[in-house]
DNA sequence: ATCTATAGTTTACATTTGTAGTCGTGTTTT
DNA sequence: AAAACACGACTACAAATGTAAACTATAGAT
């Protein structure tokens, strides 16, 4: 049924993701060295999970010599906006204001952050609207009768 | 090495729960109504995904006549708040913000939403930092350099 | 009292994920 | 050249997940 979608990057790739994404270019031998220790993997540990990346056609393995030099085949931006995404299609959408503030409240911010959010926030204000629609399958969240929302 | 962490629930309990958070008090029945035409599947396999949660302690099964009453056992606020934690973690602290900037922006909010949301960023200006501070294993971030970024 | 619809329990099975060992083959070192 | 090593490929294997059939007990219908 799935419309031949991406595959997904498990949690454990997700740490060779970072690697390679910080690293333009890297090696396996670099990835193993900055894992090895943070996730008290294996390197066999290491060489599978870049081995189902690059299956998974989220790294680009080109040859160099007899190894290869891996480099990302798809943005992190990308990669971190479908994964928070995903996330949020598990909350109903008038859900996701009360959602956002409380990452908000959670994150550590630095006064360019704030100030990027305040543009971002005076923007969206001008999009907003007076009821957000929820577009839930009946039964799985409490929107439908807006009058029993305070 | 983990904390005897509470697990967690997959992409296809979360609808379950869902149905069970609005539906403070539900039953089998009605939580496979809900979801048989939504997410196409059979009775038998929202049974199962039922009794894993229920094995997984996220559902409470009270005893009715030969049936259960069925009722989550962790709030929907504290789940998704779980959810969202881990999604966090899978990026540096000095991208949270821009993330959440995105986050921000993809979402549908309400004048409510954008009040709420513009008093806790005015909270959060009086703790900003001037940088925050990248807890990230070197290798898997580029902040390391402060100076590498703009 | 019997039949039947139903809810729960058990079993099933492929795929994904986490975690890792082994093997073959070049490469580096001595 | 022989030994050691490094890297990718293949194999392994348990747990989690998605998906569901089969079986069992039972409450309600007739």
């Amino acid at each position: 049924m799935k419309t031949k979608e991406r595959a997904t990057i498990s949690d454990a790739e997700w740490e060779v993701m970072r690697v390679v994404w910080t690293n333009k270019q890297t090696t396996s031998r670099e990835i193993i060295a900055i894992l090895e220790s943070k996730m008290n993997w294996k390197p066999a540990t290491i060489k599978t999970l870049i081995g189902r990346l690059v299956e998974k056609g989220m790294l680009q393995a080109k040859p160099e010599g007899n190894k290869y030099l891996y480099q990302a085949a798809v943005s992190e931006e990308e990669s971190v906006e479908e994964k928070s995404s995903a996330f949020f299609e598990h909350i109903c959408n008038k859900k996701a204001g009360k959602t956002l503030a409380y990452l908000l409240e959670e994150a550590e911010l630095s006064f360019d952050d704030v100030g990027l959010l305040e543009k971002v926030l005076q923007q969206k204000k001008q999009e907003a609207v007076t009821e957000v629609s929820c577009k839930c399958t009946p039964g799985q969240c409490n929107c439908k009768a807006s009058y029993d929302e305070a």
